[in-house]
RNA sequence: GCUAAGGUAGGGUAGCUGGACAUCCUAUAGGACUGUGGAUCCUUUGACCCGGGUUCGAGUCCCGGCCUUGGCCCCA
């Protein structure tokens, strides 16, 4: 028997049915703010990648030679490819730009719990306006996507500009160390690499930094920094919305290219894979040839919503069995398109089952309506409704049953 | 990439101090039941992850691989 590739699933219908429930709802909130969808090649050039997060990431992507010869690689994410696409074709586009997608991608990498070789991101990028209303809107607009997805989270906000201002003294590879230390909270680490560098005076206000619980904590270690009011004012913004958020200026994100806000997002209840969205304000249109343009966007993973919510089963559409007799079959064909037509699913027996077969078949599939349609009702011209549920039924016109089953739906 | 645990019908399981046709529940299909049910009974379908080794004999012991899960690394 073959087996499907390591870090792929095979979604059934159950699945599917909650994975498009939770699709649904996230592509309203965004239409809701503006944000229209955008869809980029599922494989890119390797460059569009390596030019965003260095070389080092191939051996972290499915990357290959195509037959042309070219280095592909499937797209392990999509803000860079969005970058792209904008250089390419939206530049001169009225801004801001407002896109969002929702896009599986893939990563080789060991698959565990809420983490898989084939996954599913929802993200948004706004491009061109450089502000604290545009940072404070994508936010936003990450908190109500993860709001109406029904998950447990705490939303985490930074700021890249303090921990660089504390750090101005040190050089770039210095820089990276302390900062990687900090985010992943490792003190032990965080202390020697000041120490090896002999700035161990820096430890106690970098700490300070990093629990401060307001502005003005913040403030009070790295005095007046030029972004004071732009951070001010985006988590004023933030407040004036409502939106529950921790601030936690020691988020580095590992990453060269954020310019300055930068957030995160944790559900509650996974473990070790816990991270659920990730973004920040950025520049990377140059990369790819473009004039530099002020963005911000953030990145949902998808499948780790999905593991969070776990068991929440959408709303359930009613099921119409049309249950005939070989000599009835073409008054029930008639029934069955009829509640078709009026959008009600409407299934019928294709293995020559008997009657009483039919009926149970149809309740064991979850059908919540039997319409009976035997010669008795085919002579008639009549249907037979029988509410499985509640057992009863009764004899009326195809429209009338029709009209009941919309009626019980809505 | 490191590390620990695991893998028996579609799902859930017993067997695991080696021994004859691999247990039970559920599910599937059919029948008892020809136009009214989820019950019951009977029958059917269906599995030892793969490959080597030890042995008279391996689901069981050993080695390798594959896959899954937890914890690290990484997380664009």
């Amino acid at each position: 028997m073959l087996q499907k590739p390591r870090g792929t699933r095979d979604f059934l219908p159950a699945e599917m049915a909650q994975r498009r429930y939770i699709e649904r709802r996230m592509r309203n909130v965004a239409a809701t703010f503006g944000y229209g969808e955008i869809v980029t090649p599922m494989f890119e050039e390797q460059e569009l990648f390596t030019a965003k997060s260095g070389k080092g990431i191939i051996g972290e992507m499915y990357a290959f030679e195509d037959k042309g010869g070219r280095k592909i690689a499937l797209r392990p994410e999509i803000t860079a490819a969005v970058s792209r696409a904008y250089v390419n074709e939206a530049q001169v586009a009225p801004k801001p730009i407002r896109w969002f997608y929702f896009a599986e991608c893939f990563r080789y990498e060991r698959p565990q719990k809420g983490r898989y070789r084939q996954f599913w991101q929802f993200g948004a990028e706004l491009i061109g306006a450089d502000s604290p209303a545009a940072d404070a809107e994508v936010i936003a607009l990450s908190y109500e996507l993860l709001r109406c997805s029904g998950v447990q989270f705490i939303l985490k906000i930074g700021h890249l500009a303090p921990m660089r201002h504390m750090l101005a003294g040190l050089n770039t590879v210095e820089q990276k160390r302390v900062m990687a230390a900090l985010d992943k909270r490792d003190m032990n680490l965080f202390e020697n690499s000041l120490a090896s560098i002999g700035r161990a005076d820096l430890c106690e206000p970098l700490v300070r930094l990093i629990t401060a619980q307001t502005l003005d904590d913040v403030w009070a270690v790295t005095g007046d920094i030029p972004e004071k009011p732009r951070i001010e004012e985006t988590f004023s913004c933030l407040k004036d919305q409502n939106i529950p958020f921790a601030q936690n200026f020691g988020i580095a994100r590992g990453l060269d290219y954020y310019t300055g806000m930068v957030f995160e997002g944790f559900a509650d209840n996974l473990g070790a894979e816990n991270q659920i969205l990730g973004g920040g304000v950025y520049r990377l249109a140059h990369l790819f040839g473009g004039k530099d343009v002020p963005s911000c966007g953030f990145a949902i993973g998808f499948d780790r919503v999905m593991v969070s919510f776990g068991e929440l089963r959408p709303e359930a559409a009613p099921i119409v069995a049309v249950v005939c007799t070989p000599a009835s079959r073409s008054a029930a064909y008639t029934a069955a398109a009829a509640f078709r037509a009026a959008g009600v699913t409407a299934v019928m027996d294709l293995m020559d089952r008997s009657f009483g077969a039919q009926l149970s078949s149809a309740i064991k599939s979850g059908a919540s309506y039997a319409v009976l349609i035997g010669a008795n009702e085919a002579t008639s011209g009549t249907v037979t409704l029988k509410n499985l549920a509640s057992a009863s039924q009764k004899k009326t016109s195809l429209g009338e049953a029709v009209d009941e089953v919309v009626n019980d739906s809505c």
